[in-house]
DNA sequence: GCGACAG
DNA sequence: ATCTTGTCGC
């Protein structure tokens, strides 16, 4: 049995269910003596016919050290997404690919890096979450767009603004480059929001996103590029 | 009721 | 997400 069929539902209605099982497991608070010394970003890249409902995808995952940004292993993922896109459940069209992809991964993650929500999402459990408690391992959810409105921070780098749904917080727009539109952040599984936004400001040195993304984006595209020549 | 809506 | 190179500007 594939990583898809383990963790794709049969239908957009079976997809929320499960999402509202397993919100309650994210852990909102890291555990003891968390000092992560390397972050793992992911992403995947789409064939041509995206963003319909199946499409070709490789994802890709990077692990960089915190310290020196130096890339310390990779891996890639080569498989389909099936499930439709829908906004709060995206998760499912990405989720079995870049399971796969950690899999190859030498080095067990520490931190991960979502390129998507974590719990600033309508019933707390985008795609940070979803991999943060499937995986066990504490993650970030950084996404480009956020799911509802916000307010704008200060033009500062670090500055942040709250990102506020049903009266919560769940999450903040996060300026990583003075005078460039802010990052979402939110607490995908196992750190607290400071921590959070402490390791993404880490690893946005010269760009809005965070280096782990930006590289796991290029290996996503390149691996879907070399299939495709082959 | 009418929009908004991660990638 | 994807279609898409060079180019104007700080």
């Amino acid at each position: 049995m594939s990583v898809a069929e383990l963790v794709v539902p049969a239908s957009v209605e079976e997809a929320v269910r499960l999402q509202e099982r397993l919100a309650p497991l994210v852990e909102r608070a890291p555990p003891p003596d968390f000092a992560p010394r390397t972050a793992t970003g992911l992403d995947v890249a789409y064939s041509a016919d995206a963003p319909g409902d199946t499409a070709v995808v490789a994802a890709a995952v990077v692990t960089v050290a915190l310290a020196s940004g130096a890339v310390l292993a990779s891996a890639t993922a080569v498989g389909e997404s099936t499930f439709p896109y829908v906004p709060g459940l995206f998760a499912f069209r990405e989720l079995p690919a870049l399971l796969a992809a950690l899999d190859g991964l030498a080095e067990p993650p520490e931190l991960l890096v979502a390129d998507g929500h974590g719990i600033a999402h309508p019933r707390r459990f985008g795609l940070a979450s979803h991999l943060g408690v499937l995986t066990g391992v504490p993650s970030i959810g950084v996404a480009k767009t956020p799911l509802g409105g916000y307010d704008q921070p200060a033009d500062e780098r670090g500055a942040t603004t709250p990102l506020v749904d049903e009266g919560e917080q769940v999450g903040v727009a996060l300026r990583t480059r003075a005078g460039v539109k802010p990052v979402f952040v939110s607490i995908g599984h196992r750190v607290d929001l400071a921590t959070a936004c402490r390791h993404v400001l880490t690893l946005c040195r010269d760009y809005r996103l965070p280096e782990t993304t930006r590289l796991a984006d290029q290996l996503s595209r390149r691996t879907l590029r070399e299939l495709a020549e082959s």
